[in-house]
DNA sequence: TGCAATGTTTGCTATACTACATATATGTCA
DNA sequence: TGACATATATGTAGTATAGCAAACATTGCA
């Protein structure tokens, strides 16, 4: 134990386990009202507000085409809802409905019930480095180019 | 900052995002080699070792039907081999290959580069206060019946 | 006005996942 | 041996994702 790289990196690679475990059980809730894809569009519109159905289609790096039948489904669903753009007449806004900002809060008010779940067993003083400790893994994290949220897997 | 456990919460939230994003940017390498359910079925046969295709269906939760056809097209890749069981020739046992290994190894080996790479940016003390408390996170989190295995995303 | 560019949708095709019902092979027990 | 249970595979069918090509609507510019 000396603070190495390396022994951070196995101490981060369990965490990381422990967390996308926690992730993909959040999601287990929503598997049988939407897909991963679709999950992912949620997400998208959630954390950068209305997009155009081109745009929604670049940021999942998915063809405009497979877009329009993805919000097909979505709009059939009553998660999100399709106007024309006040813009222009032949861009297509897309925006998440009530129950599409609903279906996106269950899964985080899971997450972070779990996650709470866990903190809760922490010893008091490792709890106080935990936050500075993961604060600051995050913030270094973000220091990369981020492109996960592209994916619909951070929130 | 009184180290409560809300605090604790949102540090993790924060954590979880960092590590999900790399979690999911390590299994963009292979995304055109295997699909989802099939990088889940070479995670159970890697962390659990040969199984039947009935167990194999059994840990996915998917139809036992569903699984041979997973099974078909991993084996046309080369990933896992069918053999009859030594036990029971109507079971069928399937492993990974050499090949299947290999794809498992470089996603962790990707995870592991990234993951590395942002604990080198933490300063040597934060890194050292990072390491026990993502170890007792880890150790806490383990203490809840763990089904995230099953969903092929731990490794 | 007319024509090119842009944004979205639709037609088509292919692959994968999914389950249910059924078939086949094997094991087990009376 | 014969009947039943078990393990896997195959036939069939529905849904989702995915992309390419083509149609369509709209915009913007010459």
């Amino acid at each position: 134990m000396d603070g190495s790289v390396g022994e951070t990196t196995r101490a981060l690679l369990a965490a990381s386990r422990a967390l996308v475990g926690v992730a993909v059980r959040s999601l287990g809730t929503i598997e049988d009202t939407v897909t991963l894809p679709q999950y992912r569009a949620l997400v998208v519109l959630a954390s950068h507000g209305e997009q155009n159905v081109g745009i929604l289609a670049e940021v999942l790096a998915i063809h405009p085409s497979t877009a329009t039948r993805l919000c097909d489904r979505l709009a059939g669903k009553g998660l999100i809802e399709r106007n024309t753009s006040t813009e222009s007449r032949r861009e297509v806004t897309v925006t998440l409905t009530p129950a599409g900002r609903a279906l996106l809060r269950s899964v985080t008010q899971r997450r972070v019930r779990e996650i709470n779940n866990i903190a809760t067993r922490l010893d008091p003083k490792v709890r106080r480095a935990a936050i500075d400790a993961l604060n600051a893994f995050a913030a270094a994290a973000g220091e990369i180019p981020d492109v996960a949220w592209k994916l619909g897997w951070t929130s």
